[in-house]
DNA sequence: TAGATTGTTAATCGATTAACAATC
DNA sequence: TAGATTGTTAATCGATTAACAATC
């Protein structure tokens, strides 16, 4: 009936709403404007009613936005108001430390599966959860019905990875691996290259201390 | 004299390049045109040839580009020619871990600085870093002048402790912590919300699922 | 030279913003 | 009712892609 395709980065906005939305809440106050909202991090209020109006007419005129009921609105369309399972795949500095990372609990995500080919970590439990071979990926996966994967794993090794999770089932993949990877359309892959990150800062600093830089 | 003002999608694309550069030499490749760069990631090849055009004439019309002078033009531009150093600050499950992560020695950033709140961590050595009391930032990032910094505090304390690294100088910060910073202009940010990857993630499984959900 | 590929201009596409009738 | 703010359409802006003369 309502309109089909969500842009991209109308969902990575929502969850910043959402972000604001239980600040607001905690601060005990009921409603809020598109403009009030858009303020708190320099968007547009005409962009802020239309994404929200991608998803259903959550404002009224006049008075804007209900926050609770919003919010509650907003979490069910992202997903949010039941617990995800993740498998993670790599056991490294990086894994081990969103295995311990609060922020995901808190949000419902739950790494209940995690994985590496290192027979020296295989058996052991991290935060209660047994380490597997990442050969047992495609069954345990698909045993466990799990649809949401990260990929902590070198670049060499992460297409072969990911092969298996999709084989097993895994349709959306936070990839944390510094190489292009292929995979149906209905897989999703969230990209976070961290060097690269911070290749575009260095470009940052370079440009500022750039003794003949052009100021823009 | 050259154009001024290059997209932050462009800077991110050319690191993207490199990658696929460094590869390709590797791989005893001399040349490449661009429209071969443009298939190793689904992009069109007038986009690279633009993206490159933005930062002067590489190309050989008929040819295409030499990949080793290519590679040397593109890390001077981002400024990978040098060595950066980096001041962390928050020493937890995420700071640990970067401290410790390969990708940052191996492209020339350097965690030189660390810093923390906690009494208990304060004093100990971390990968030969000293760890300081986040009351030290201002003096010693000043001392050192350090330019770059990465924040992974929890959303609460994150302002104060850019306020402090942007008095000590800093014009670069990669933030890990879900919340709204401010800063000066000449102040780049890049933020990066784990959390809210995962939540995008999350809606597109919420939707794939979703019984009532019209095909795109 | 003939074939290939660049650098760049023009056309297209999509996303952001302005404007305003609808309405609380 | 008068004032405020939404939802949405139209205008603007920027980024992507197509096309092609320049040229290796």
């Amino acid at each position: 009936m309502k309109a089909i395709k969500i842009p991209e980065k109308t969902v990575t906005r929502i969850s910043i709403y959402l972000r604001c939305l239980e600040e607001l809440e905690h601060e005990g106050t009921a409603s809020v404007s598109s403009t009030q909202l858009a303020d708190r991090f320099g968007l547009n209020s005409a962009q802020v009613r239309k994404d929200l109006a991608c998803f259903g007419q959550f404002g009224i005129r006049g008075l804007g936005y209900y926050i609770t009921p919003l919010r509650h609105s907003l979490e069910e369309i992202l997903g949010l108001k039941r617990a995800w399972d993740v498998a993670l795949v790599g056991l490294g500095n990086l894994g081990s430390a969103l295995m311990t990372y609060k922020g995901f609990h808190e949000k419902g995500f739950k790494i209940s599966a995690v994985f590496d080919r290192d027979p020296a970590k295989i058996d052991r439990r991290v935060e209660g959860v047994q380490v597997m071979d990442i050969g047992a990926i495609v069954p345990v996966i698909r045993k466990r019905k799990i649809k949401m994967g990260i990929l902590a794993v070198r670049a060499a090794g992460a297409q072969a990875v990911l092969d298996a999770l999709v084989e097993g089932g895994v349709i959306a993949v936070l990839n944390f691996a510094p190489t292009q990877l292929t995979a149906p359309d209905s897989v999703k892959i969230q990209n976070v290259d961290l060097s690269a990150l911070l290749k575009t800062l260095s470009y940052h600093i370079a440009q500022t201390e750039r003794p003949n830089s052009r100021t823009p």
